[in-house]
DNA sequence: CTTTAAAATGTAATATTATAACATTTCATT
DNA sequence: AATGAAATGTTATAATATTACATTTTAAAG
């Protein structure tokens, strides 16, 4: 991949092209390490999501999917994010019916993703101490936490200057 | 109402004909301070989701909607829920695609939703310390916050039993 | 190797959730 | 009573997601 390319894809400072290409070798081992097929199809779903940083709906994923089997059907898209949603690979942002990528699948984590109203960009942040903290108010509460929807509303860096 | 339906309608140790009650009171007045229609429609609408503390779907209340106007069509249950949840008498929980009253519509609050997996019964504790933690989190990350989905999953005390 | 059972995929249909577009009615104010 | 905005009626359809069952692929056992 030449410099041109890469700077068209540089997004936010970042490489792109290694963020897709860690995204999948991190696929790889969890799913060598939990005895997973990372199938053909799985793999291009995961990298489908992972062209960039933006939620994208599962409806908008067949569409590009297609490009690869013109013939796919929604239960294709559906049967592969649940997977790769089952071990962390992929996280649906439930506000919106939209999934991305998750950048750090390899280390457990408890993030807050934070989505740009304006230009849908998504991506996560710690939020342990949140987590914590939110666990413990609920038990007060007589309430046994199990897991959490955390979805930050905003606007990104590049959207607040518009 | 007897004591006897009373006790039948007693949920958790609150009375729960007083609760609707309130919820609806308080609906007219936020209706009449922000001069806003509580019209027949929306107060039935708002009145079938106060029957109980379940997350409700917008078809199961249309199912219960229609038996005050046999008739009625999907988007007249959306267009209340809009209405309603606009002025805060009612919260959407996203990742159940469902709906359920805000008790402190009154006061301006921020919390979080705990939904019981089992029961689904659903209630909000108060959350400020996590929603300043949060903003202030995004901040450092030079994102803009406007509002946040908190939503808790687990076990409410009583299902915990079983 | 071949058999076999489980996992994955193919295929069709349909369920569930939500909105768009435009006509009509209701309501508060002139 | 006239008027315009808000609410509702009505029809259709968009968008999201799952079920059910047939077929193929795969890993592992025999």
């Amino acid at each position: 991949m030449t410099d041109k390319i890469d700077n068209k894809l540089v997004q936010g400072k970042h490489n792109h092209h290694r963020c897709i290409d860690h995204a999948l070798q991190v696929a790889e081992q969890v799913c060598l390490k939990k005895k997973l097929r990372l199938t053909k199809i799985r793999r291009q779903v995961l990298q489908l999501i992972c062209e960039n940083h933006k939620a994208v709906g599962a409806y908008e994923l067949l569409d590009l999917f297609r490009e690869f089997d013109p013939n796919a059907k929604p239960v294709t898209i559906y049967r592969s994010l649940d997977f790769l949603m089952d071990i962390g690979l992929v996280h649906k942002i439930e506000s919106q019916n939209a999934f991305i990528a998750c950048l750090q699948a390899e280390k457990q984590h408890k993030s807050v993703i934070l989505i740009c109203g304006q230009c849908k960009n998504a991506f996560e942040i710690d939020a342990t101490a949140v987590y914590e903290n939110l666990f413990a108010l609920s038990k007060q509460a007589q309430f046994e936490p199990q897991y959490l929807t955390l979805e930050l509303h905003g606007l990104c860096v590049n959207c607040q200057k518009v």
